[in-house]
Order: C-alpha cells, then structure tokens, then sequence
DNA sequence: TAGAACACGTGATAC
DNA sequence: TGTATCACGTGTTCT
C-alpha cells in the first residue's frame, strides 16, 4: 500500500526526471560529437546529423515512457512497479473488467426479466435485490479497495419552512458513489420526506428534503460531514 | 479490418521473429567478444561478463515486446500499431469501460430502487429518454384535455460549463402537472442529458440538464416560458 | 557479488 | 528526400 512508490522513486521515476530540461540541454549543446547545431560539414554517408536521431528518438523515448506511466494510472491494481508489469497488469484488468461486465449485464438482464415477468401479487420479490446488494463490486481478492472516497465538491443545508430542511450535497461522480451516498443517508436515519440524485458530467448531485426544525440545521450538516468522512476513512470506528 | 497486419508485418513482428531461437543462438555462440562463457581473465573495472547482459537485456526487451502484443490483443479498438499508441489505445480503452461500467450499474442501481419497497428513499420512477435500452414512462400523451394549468413559481436557466444548461423549475403541484412538464420538455426536442423531477409539499420541483452553449440560454428560457404558457392557454396556436 | 531494470546512443528500415 | 519507429549493445543504478 504505502510502499506502493517507494522503490519505483529510485530507478524509475527520477531517472525519467533527471532526463528532462537540464538534462536535455546538456545534451543538446554537446551533440555527441562536437558541432553545434546546423548541417554537418563532413558529409559523410549519414548524411543528416546524429543529433536530430538523438533526440527524436528521446522524444519517442519519452512519450512512451508518458503512456506507461498514464496507463499506470488508469489502472487501479498494481502489482509490481515494472515496465512489463505495468503492462500485465493492464491486461489483466481489461480482462476483469470484460468479465464484471458480463455478470453485470446478465444481472440486469435477469432483473429485468424478473421484473416484467413477475407480478407483485407475492412478497417473495424481497429475495432478489437481497442477492444484488450482496454482490457488490468492491471484491478484489488483492489489496486495493475499489470504491472512490466519495469527494465533497459542495454541501448546503437549509431551512425552507413547514419543518423542512434541504440538503443539497454536490460531490464527484466515481465509482459507487452513489451508493454510498445512499448509504450514509440510510444510516443517518433521517425522516426524509423526498430525495432523488442527479448526475451529470462528472458531477453527482444529492438533494434531500428532511422533516426538521431549523435549529437542527447546523447538527444535521455535521452528522453529514462526520459520516462521509467516516466512510471515506478505511478504519472508520463506525464502518457499517 | 485485413490491413491489421499489413504494414505492422514489416518493421515489428518480422523483427521480432528474426530474434527468437537461432538469432538467440547466434549471439551465443559468439558471445560479442571472443571468450566463451567463464570467468573474464581480464579483470578490469567491469568484472562480470558482458554476454550475461545482452542476453539478459536482450531477454527483458522479448518479454517486454511479448506483453505489448498481448495488450494488442486484448484491446478491440487499435488505431495504429506504434507501441506507444497501442498503450495511448488501451488506456481510453480502459476508461471507456469505466464509463460503460458506470452507466450500466447506474441501470442497476435505477431498476433495484424502483422494486425494493423499505429501501432508503423514495420512488423515483420517473426516467428520461435516455438512449440506454428502452423507454420507459412512456404514458398516454393525451386523453383528457382537463388538466390544471401549469403555475410557475420559480424557473432558473443557467450555464455551468461543459456545454451544460442547467434549467431549474419550480411549480404548483397539482393534477396532471408532472405529466404536462414532462411534454412541455420532451415537445422542445432539447439535447437531455439528465433530467428529473421532486414533489414536496405542495411544490414540484424539475431540473433538467441541457446540452447547449452559453448563448442560448435566455433563447432556451423564452422557449420554456413560450411553450408552458401555449400549453395553458386553451386555444393555443401550437396546441399539440 | 550477481542480477534485474532502466536510459542512452546508434544503425537499420519503412513510409 | 526526410522523418518516423524499432532492436540492439552498453553503462549505470538499485537490490
């Protein structure tokens, strides 16, 4: 986890930083050879300079090192801090998540089956959303936890009148979020009148009607903040 | 389709192909300098045999090159075969599973809400026509023509950045309202990314996310206003 | 000390 | 013509 760039910092990381600026213009004004810049006066076989080869090829050198290290940061499980790792580990989660796509998909489709096919007459429909709920994606066998912290872009609590307070929560749109937002409200056990999310580009926007008083407006925006933050603390006391 | 392999054959697997086995054992044979495999007689500041490191480099690059190919063969969509655009391709292959997966589970989690009855919050069966599968909410667009006006209370229409129009409108709730919003907005043919729709306490409360610029804001305002109004008026021109 | 991983410069080659 | 990309051998650094 926390040596996650620890040894990467040494032979990796600051062999690329020592590559650029400085590093370039030491190389650039001693071009290998000893003439600065324009056409080669020799004239030799190789007819265009050495030096334009050199740093091209530290362009390519660079821009594919660029992509390594982007391809690293989309994907979250990080076994070793290796080129080839890097790369193994990419296929690995396109597999998985090919994979995670197909149950998920026949998840739907099984639901919506069982939506449609079914009538409400019995109260045997509790079952299913049970299984669902359990089969959450947060199962990697491996270390790294999947769902994003749930990030607080904006929170508003106000008091509207009739015994009202509105609750309007915009935070960034990652992975289970909502879920998790859903869950934090779940656990506040608030007397919610209505609620709904909203989510676009990006954004996720939670907005709460909560049957209130307006002097629990303040006490009721830091059992929010308290319990986001606690699910957004690995060991939280409170957990679920 | 068939070009896959066309110009890649050329500078990348013959190459490849020409390093394998007897190209391995050429460079073994002759290992780079003369001696053969033991202890070097010579002893100078480099101790260690340089044939170990080429062969070692040269099993490292293989690996490294093998990795690649898979990663090649994992990702559908290749623009070009360079190494560093086949690791640019996987990434927003990547990130576009991201999103899938997203929406997908954005599904899920639409369709377990509307069955389970104790879950956390309301009933949000309300949907926009949203590409994603199927319609829903698809209910009789006309019948009886007695229906309360629409009474604006509050209508905001503003950017937000991203090509995003957030239109905010608040009403009178009262019969067939919800229904008549819903058909003044899908009757604008306007680019909807997100929409929906809260009751509470007398008012009712529709949000919608726009795809437009900036400069048509007061334009889209107008539109709204003109369409609600029309829609009140019995003899309207535009009617339905 | 042996070994693994890396960046570098260089010649070759395809377009 | 030049300009990409590539594999290769080499020296260096970290474990």
């Amino acid at each position: 986890m926390e040596d996650l760039g620890d040894e990467y910092k040494h032979y990796w990381e600051t062999n690329i930083f020592l590559q650029t600026e400085e590093f370039d213009r030491w190389a650039l004004d001693e071009p290998i050879s000893g003439y600065s810049d324009s056409s080669s006066p020799d004239g030799a076989k190789s007819s265009w300079p050495a030096s334009k080869n050199i740093v091209s090829e530290r362009n390519r050198r660079k821009k594919l090192n660029d992509r390594l290290l982007a391809l690293r940061a989309t994907v979250p499980k990080i076994s070793k801090m290796d080129k080839a790792s890097i790369i193994k580990d990419a296929i690995d989660y396109i597999q998985e998540l090919h994979e995670q796509e197909r149950r998920i998909q026949a998840e739907i489709w099984e639901l919506e089956s069982g939506k449609s096919k079914k009538s409400m007459d019995f109260e045997l429909d509790e079952e299913m959303p049970m299984r669902l709920k359990k089969k959450r994606m947060d199962d990697n066998e491996n270390g790294c936890r999947r769902t994003s912290p749930i990030e607080i872009l904006e929170l508003r609590v106000s008091y509207m009148g009739e015994r009202t307070v509105v609750v309007s929560l915009a935070c960034r749109k990652r992975t289970d979020t909502m879920v998790q937002l859903c869950e934090v409200f779940e656990s506040l056990k608030l007397k919610i009148i209505t609620a709904n999310i909203t989510a676009f580009s990006g954004r996720l926007l939670k907005t709460v009607f909560v049957e209130a008083d307006e002097e629990d407006k303040d006490d009721l925006r830091k059992k929010i903040e308290t319990a986001i933050a606690a699910r957004n603390d690995p060991e939280s006391p409170i957990s679920i």
